[in-house]
RNA sequence: CGGGAUGUGGCGCAGUUUGGCCUAGCGCGCUUGCCUUGGGAGCAAGAGGGCGGGGGUUCGAAUCCCCCCAUCCCGACCA
C-alpha cells in the first residue's frame, strides 16, 4: 500500500471529545472516526486491525473443534419473550418494529437465537458436542457509552456457544475455550490474566474473564503474589480467608464521644442499602469494604443502592425494619466500636449476638491489596485490566426456558447443557492501544498491527532515494511482508511522526547515506533501536524479526 | 438514570461575565506559488463558519431569557 493512497487521515491534534489513550490514539492515527455517542467507523488501518485479531480468534476456535456460523442481528420478540428477557432486559435491548407491527430487536447477545437453532436440528446425545461461533456486530443501548471502542453501543464481538450432554461435556468445553482464548490473547502479544469472574444472578457454575492487563483499566482484579500459586479474580469474586482480630473486652455497652483514636480494625462498620427487597445493612470491619456484588447475589437482590443514614454514623444496635447481613470477620461474640446513630457519638464494647443479631453471615467483603491469598496465605496483588473475553458456563438456564432438548443413551429427554465464550474484537484492540502506547503513538504488537512495516525515503524529491524505497518496498512484498511506502512528499519529519503515531512496528528509513554506502535503517517501534543494513538484505531481516515476535505459530 | 461540563470553519481554541467596535478572531490543517528536505519548516496569496436547533427580550444577540438536541466526564449500571 502506497501512503498516498491510503486512506488514513492522521489528525494533530486530539479531538476534545477522546479522553483515554486508546480512543485519542485511535482517533488522531485514523483507525476510527465517531458517527454517534458509542458507534463508530471503521477506517481502513481499523478494519485491518480487526482482521488480523479474527484471523486469529477463527484459527483457535477451529482448533478446538468451533465451526463458524452467522446468526441473523435482527431478531423477532418471540424468542426473547419465551425466554423471558424480553421483560428483563430493558432499555439496553435495543427494540424496533417491522411493517406489521411486529416486535423485533437488534441481537445484544445470541443466547436465544442460536438455542432455537440448535434445538430444531439436534435431538440426540450421538450428535454432541456441538461447538458453533460467529464473529459479528452486537448491539446494546448502554445506559452510557464511554471510551471509544471500549464501550460501544454497535460493537464487533465472537460468541461461541458450546451444547454438551452433561456437567462433564461442558466442562471439557469450556476447558477448550480456556485454551483457546488463553493462545489468543498469548499470540496477539498481549499481557493479560485470566481471572476467576463472579456469575452473578445468571447463576451458572463457574466463569472465567481474560483481562488485558493495563493501568488505566475498568475493571480490578486481585493475583497471588506468588507466580506459582497462580490465583487470581475479579474483585467482585475475590475472596479472602477471614481474619479475625483478638476478641476485644465484652464488658457493657457504652456510648461515649468519637475521638478518632480507634484501630479501624476494631470498628464495625456499616453500611446502609436501599434495595429491592428492603433497607440492607452490611457489617464489616472498619478497614473493609463492602463488595456490592457479594451482597446482591446473596440476597438475591436485583438493585442495591448505598445511602446514608444516621448522619453517616450508623451502627447496628437497634436497627429497625433492615435486614442485617454481616461478613464472615464479624463472627459471634466479637465485640466492636460502632456508629451510634448519633452525630459524633459512638458506641464500645458492642458485642456480635448480644447487642446486635445479623440475620447473615457471610462472604460480602471486597478484597484488595495485601489480603491473604485463599490457596497459599500469600499477600494478593492489585492491578486493573479490561475485560477483553469471557467464558462462561451457562448450565441449562436457556435449553430448559425454550425447551432445548435431546434423547439420551437410556432414553430419557435432557435439556442441553450450554456455555458461552464472547471475545470483544473491537475491545480487544482498544485494550492493546491501551496497554501499549506512549506520548508519540500506539505501538502495535506485530500480530495486531494494520501493516508490518512503513519504508520512508527521507528526501521526497531524491530520486535515488524514492526509486531505492520502492524498490525495497517491492521486495518486502515479494518476502509477503505487509509493508506501506510513504511515498507522500512530505517532509521527513512528518512521516516519521505519521509512523510512530500509527504504530507501525518496524520503519525503514532510506536517507542520503543509502546512495553512499548502500545501507538504510531498520528502526523497531516498541525498542527503539535502530540497525543499520545493506538495503538489500532489509526483507530478510524483516522477515526474521517479524517471526521472532509473532509468538505461538498456528503449527 | 442522578451529578458536572461543553457545543463558534475539517481539528484545537478565544470572544459570552459587563449585548453594539464581531455580517466573528487566532493556531493547525486545506488550496496556489516560491523556497526547504533526517523529527509535524519558512514566506506570500487564498478558500472556508454567522456562532448546536427553535422560540423570545432588545433599536441591536455568539453574548440575556425559555425550551429542545447533541457530546464528554464522574456515579449508578454492565450477558
Amino acid at each position: 500500500m502506497r501512503a498516498s493512497q491510503l486512506y488514513a487521515p492522521t489528525l494533530r491534534e486530539t479531538p476534545a471529545e477522546a479522553e483515554i489513550a486508546s480512543h485519542r490514539l485511535l482517533l488522531r492515527a485514523g483507525f476510527i472516526r465517531k458517527a454517534a455517542a458509542g458507534i463508530y467507523t471503521l477506517l481502513p488501518l481499523g478494519l485491518k486491525v480487526v482482521a488480523r485479531i479474527e484471523k486469529v480468534v477463527r484459527e483457535e476456535m477451529d482448533r478446538q473443534g468451533g465451526q463458524e456460523i452467522l446468526l441473523p442481528i435482527l431478531q423477532p420478540a418471540e424468542l426473547w419473550l419465551e425466554s423471558g428477557r424480553w421483560n428483563v432486559y430493558g432499555p439496553e435491548l435495543c427494540r424496533l418494529k417491522d411493517r406489521h407491527g411486529r416486535d423485533f430487536c437488534l441481537g445484544p447477545t445470541h443466547e436465544e437465537i442460536i438455542t432455537t437453532l440448535v434445538m430444531g436440528d439436534v435431538r440426540s446425545y450421538r450428535q454432541l458436542p456441538v461447538l458453533l461461533y460467529q464473529i459479528q456486530d452486537k448491539f446494546r443501548d448502554e445506559k452510557r457509552p464511554r471510551f471509544g471502542l471500549m464501550r460501544g453501543r454497535e460493537f464487533i464481538m465472537k460468541d461461541l456457544y458450546s451444547f454438551d450432554r452433561d456437567e462433564e461435556g461442558l466442562a471439557l468445553s469450556y476447558g477448550k475455550m480456556y485454551e483457546a482464548y488463553t493462545r489468543i490473547f498469548t499470540r496477539l502479544g498481549l499481557e493479560f490474566r485470566a481471572v476467576e469472574a463472579d456469575s452473578g444472578a445468571i447463576g451458572g457454575t463457574g466463569s472465567h474473564e481474560f483481562m488485558v492487563l493495563a493501568g488505566e483499566g475498568e475493571a480490578k482484579v486481585v493475583f497471588c503474589g506468588r507466580e506459582e500459586c497462580g490465583y487470581a479474580a475479579n474483585t467482585e469474586k475475590a475472596f479472602s480467608p477471614p481474619r479475625s482480630l483478638p476478641a476485644g473486652e465484652a464488658g457493657s455497652m457504652v456510648e461515649v464521644a468519637a475521638d478518632g483514636d480507634v484501630d479501624p480494625g476494631r470498628v464495625l462498620k456499616t453500611v446502609l442499602f436501599k434495595t429491592d427487597k428492603g433497607m440492607v445493612a452490611a457489617l464489616v470491619r472498619g478497614d473493609r469494604e463492602v463488595n456490592e456484588i457479594k451482597l446482591q447475589n446473596l440476597l438475591g437482590l436485583l438493585e442495591a443502592e448505598a445511602v446514608r443514614a444516621g448522619g453517616d454514623n450508623a451502627g447496628p444496635v437497634d436497627l429497625a425494619g433492615v435486614t442485617v447481613v454481616a461478613d464472615l470477620e464479624v463472627t459471634p461474640g466479637s465485640v466492636w466500636v460502632t456508629g451510634s446513630g448519633r452525630e459524633g457519638m459512638c458506641l464500645t464494647g458492642v458485642q456480635c449476638g448480644r447487642d446486635f443479631v445479623p440475620e447473615h453471615t457471610a462472604d460480602i467483603r471486597l478484597v484488595g491489596a495485601g489480603h491473604p491469598c485463599p490457596h497459599c496465605g500469600e499477600p494478593l496483588v492489585e492491578a486493573r485490566g479490561i475485560e477483553a473475553g469471557q467464558v462462561f458456563k451457562l448450565g441449562t438456564k436457556y435449553s430448559a426456558k425454550l425447551g432445548a432438548n435431546f434423547l439420551e443413551e437410556d432414553g430419557t429427554t435432557r435439556p442441553l447443557v450450554m456455555g458461552c465464550y464472547g471475545i470483544g474484537i473491537t475491545r480487544t484492540m482498544a485494550a492493546a492501544v491501551e496497554q501499549s502506547h506512549d506520548e508519540r503513538g500506539i505501538i502495535w504488537p506485530v500480530a495486531m498491527a494494520p501493516f508490518e512495516v512503513v519504508v520512508v525515503p527521507v528526501n521526497a524529491k531524491d530520486p535515488f532515494q524514492t526509486n531505492l524505497a520502492g524498490e525495497i518496498y517491492r521486495l518486502l512484498n515479494e518476502a509477503g511482508v505487509e509493508a506501506v511506502l510513504d511515498d507522500r512528499p512530505e517532509r521527513a519529519g512528518v512521516k516519521f511522526k505519521d509512523a510512530d503515531l500509527i504504530g507501525y512496528p518496524y520503519r525503514v528509513v532510506v536517507g542520503s547515506g543509502a546512495q553512499e554506502d548502500g545501507q538504510v535503517e531498520i528502526y523497531c517501534r516498541r525498542d527503539g533501536q535502530t540497525l543499520r543494513v545493506p538495503w538489500a538484505t532489509v526483507p530478510g531481516a524483516l522477515r526474521e524479526a517479524l517471526a521472532s515476535t509473532t509468538g505461538l505459530n498456528n503449527g
